[in-house]
DNA sequence: GGGTTGACACCTAGGTGGTAAGCT
DNA sequence: AGCTTACCACCTAGGTGTCAACCC
């Protein structure tokens, strides 16, 4: 319901190469070949359908679900750095319509500073150690604060985003005329878009978190099976 | 107390080359310069007076206090492995003779395989990291379990040991013809040695934990300052 | 008797949405 | 009216020593 952006991604693992569309591409071997597939894929799609929403705090808040993701096609041991980002699906800002249940487009999104990056803290490490097993970032934090001193994804309000993955393949002697563009893929997964929030708007998506989020038990009434 | 051990370390701070009582020592510019001071000294010494006991459990027992470092002489922009093991005092068992509150030599020790290594979770990492503020070991977990699957370090109780810092210089580009004896040093500090235990036997070291650790809040009677 | 184990109550530490008050 | 903030009860997750039971 109510959803615009595009239609949800089938594959379950998805290349950087693929996603430019350009069968034969120029990026280095150790990045050209890496596969990565969203964990917990059905639970963001059941949020996606009907408009996820997380929020964002003056102290930083935990995206619920996490950004998970299963690595593959990597170097096992070539050193990569992974990290997240978050940029903004469109410069609208939106407003929640109660009586319709929809999202409404609410005027021309604040100017912000260019978006941060959140490296994953277990960079840099080995392919062989990001294969191994689900790569979370669990411990990364939204925040509506400006001033944020503690690291933590800086979102507007009320704007649409989109989380990227970035891998990046460390080389081991790096040129100084570096073809640093050869040297990392993204990965975009349409079904992880939300809109950041200071307070749930979409009663469906409070009920969700509640049914889904394992900290959020303690507002529960029915059982989760009946989900 | 019935202290075994060699006297205490006066110095606040320690370096490697001078553990040797080599005045000229052969290590690399990387570790030769290295200077690690204890943390939370004054508590380790408080326990190292009445004898200090560590808990081992089958699944796994942090250390209290933990062992923290602060290091200093690092080259910043280098990368250092840092790690621990524990190296058995003798090879006596002990018996703690509750009447006279004192430990007893109880006979040999069982063998025990060679010691695990535990790396810091944070290695490899710069200089300028390490440096920049206390390095914890506070995750490190003390098993009896000499079948453990978790990675624990295995000692066998009732028996004496001291841990062990070291500090590895990983080099930039390895020679095939390894001087890896030249980077790397070792801290030992006497008054972190205990006796690993799977009850407390000494009431005053039960005590101390109480006193000072606070997730044993929940059995204190008197206040912490009254200690 | 000496040592070990596991269940337990009681903590620390921190992630939830609810709620009422505050801001613009 | 729309949105934000601070505080709260209620959770998860896991680190404490205690104690009774158990083993040798």
């Amino acid at each position: 319901m109510h959803r615009h952006h595009l239609s949800q991604s089938g594959e379950l693992s998805r290349s950087c190469c693929a996603e430019q569309g350009s069968p034969a591409c120029s990026k280095a071997p150790q990045v050209s070949r890496v596969r990565v597939q969203l964990e917990m894929q059905a639970l963001w799609q059941q949020f996606d359908q009907l408009g996820t929403e997380m929020i964002v705090t003056k102290a930083g808040r935990r995206m619920f679900p996490a950004f998970q993701v299963r690595i593959s096609g990597m170097d096992p041991s070539a050193e990569y750095v992974l990290l997240m980002d978050f940029t903004p699906v469109d410069d609208k800002r939106y407003r929640y319509a109660f009586h319709s249940s929809s999202w409404l487009v609410a005027g021309r999104a604040d100017i912000s500073a260019p978006g941060r990056m959140h490296f994953h803290p277990d960079s840099p490490g080995r392919g062989a150690q990001w294969m191994k097993q689900t790569v979370s970032f669990d411990a990364l934090k939204l925040t509506n604060n400006l001033l944020d001193d503690n690291g933590h994804m800086i979102l507007n309000s009320m704007q649409r985003y989109q989380p990227r993955f970035h891998v990046i393949y460390v080389e081991p002697a790096p040129h100084c005329h570096s073809h640093a563009h050869r040297n990392f893929c993204s990965f975009s997964f349409p079904e992880t878009q939300f809109i950041a929030v200071t307070a749930y708007q979409n009663h469906r998506i409070t009920q969700l978190k509640i049914a889904s989020n394992p900290f959020a038990k303690g507002f529960r009434t029915t059982d989760p099976q009946d989900w």
